[in-house]
DNA sequence: AAGACGGGGGT
DNA sequence: ACCCCAGTCTT
């Protein structure tokens, strides 16, 4: 019992030296700032500190505050976020920004009820707001702090279960030494990040090594116990390039999707899923489903004639995996912007077509060139397949 | 408890 | 090719 008390304070103890001499000079490190710690983390989420460093310093210069973001544009925000990935991060976050407007009048609240109440604040980012802003003893467990503790404490429960997760911040919460609660955390999940890492970790150079059980046990590869995710399942899609003719000239038809589900709200160049049996192979050539996107486009008025295929691409996302195989369609009878009939749902205004929704996408469709892309967010298959086409056209 | 939800980087 | 990442929300 003594040894394990002796080994929990040489832990905190050891982890914070360490700290103090190897931590990264990192932007949101540079202030104290509740909102840029907040920012930050929303943004670590599931995303790697280099990855995020960039999207970090656009957005703090884009929305300087709270009160900027909340009153940005949501198109701006999600631009800013283009790339990123998992946007409903984006979209939460300004609602969020909102809510402290209006529950807390603009400053981040610092108490756990009020920060976990936040949209898209979790248990992780509520400990590390109360934590890394306010120093409050908090414990933040993300996944680096599962790798590390179950090393050291040799945990060999699966961290993928939620009452693994409760036990460890349990365990994390005991050893934040006094007063140190902001250091502590992110000595913590520095050490996974740069020492403790999922492959080959480096411990021979670790600051804990000593009493590190898996290190003693010899099993530091086995731990963390996680159960697999399951593959992304495979999908055939049909992408139609459709190019504008007449006072469309040069401009490339895109639509939006819906408000909620995959990519909530990005633009896209209007798609169709392919049935393709498996027996097929690499058969893109489900008829019916060229016929279901060609009279869909019909249906907002764009008739169009396919010219080929242009390109394939992929995309792989947590639970799909995208085969897309874009066609290039000449748009051979605009009645887009010159007929509007009232009362079956199409709305004309300027540029945009509305239908009220179909499967997966909002009904609204646009014709834009490159520049246009400028300040519509796009998901990132998308942006590979546009930016090729408008360089080589 | 399980699935949805992006994208990039490391091995 | 597979695993992982400074997770949260919905069902």
């Amino acid at each position: 019992m003594q040894e394990i008390i002796d080994s929990k304070a040489y832990f905190s103890r050891e982890l914070l030296v360490w700290y103090d001499r190897s931590k990264r000079d990192l932007p949101w490190r540079r202030h104290r700032d509740p909102y840029y710690i907040w920012v930050s983390e929303i943004m670590l989420q599931q995303t790697r500190v280099d990855t995020v460093i960039p999207y970090f310093h656009r957005f703090i210069e884009r929305f300087p505050s709270i009160a900027d973001l909340a009153e940005a544009p949501e198109e701006d925000v999600l631009k800013c976020w283009e790339g990123l990935g998992y946007y409903s991060r984006a979209r939460n976050l300004q609602t969020a920004a909102q809510q402290v407007m209006e529950r807390h009048g603009g400053v981040v609240p610092n108490d756990k009820e009020a920060v976990s109440a936040l949209k898209g604040v979790g248990p992780y980012t509520t400990g590390a707001i109360l934590s890394i802003a306010y120093n409050q003893p908090e414990p933040a467990v993300d996944g680096n702090v599962m790798r590390v503790l179950s090393r050291y404490f040799l945990i060999e429960e699966d961290i993928m279960k939620a009452r693994t997760r409760i036990m460890i911040e349990e365990l994390a919460a005991g050893l934040i030494p006094q007063g140190r609660a902001s250091d502590f955390n992110q000595a913590l999940m520095e050490l996974g990040a740069l020492v403790c890492t999922p492959k080959s970790p480096s411990c021979l150079t670790c600051p804990v090594m000593e009493h590190c059980a898996a290190r003693l046990e010899g099993v530091v590869d086995e731990l963390p116990v996680k159960s697999k995710a399951k593959p992304p399942r495979p999908e055939y899609r049909f992408v139609a390039l459709v190019e504008g003719s007449g006072r469309n000239e040069g401009r490339v038809l895109i639509r939006r999707r819906a408000d909620k589900g995959l990519l909530a709200r990005m633009w896209e160049l209007p798609h169709m899923l392919a049935n393709v049996s498996p027996l097929e192979g690499a058969g893109l050539l489900d008829a019916p489903a060229m016929d279901q996107l060609v009279g869909e486009l019909a249906e907002v008025g764009i008739d169009v004639k396919p010219e080929g295929a242009y390109m394939d691409a992929e995309h792989t996302f947590s639970h799909i995996h995208w085969n897309l195989r874009v066609f290039r369609f000449g748009d051979v009878a605009e009645r887009i912007n010159n007929v509007a009939e009232s009362g079956t749902g199409y709305e004309f205004g300027g540029d945009e077509a509305t239908l009220g929704g179909r499967e997966g996408d909002s009904g609204e469709y646009r014709w834009i060139n490159q520049q246009d892309m400028a300040s519509l967010a796009f998901p990132k298959v998308f942006l590979t397949i546009l930016n090729r086409y408008f360089e080589l056209n």
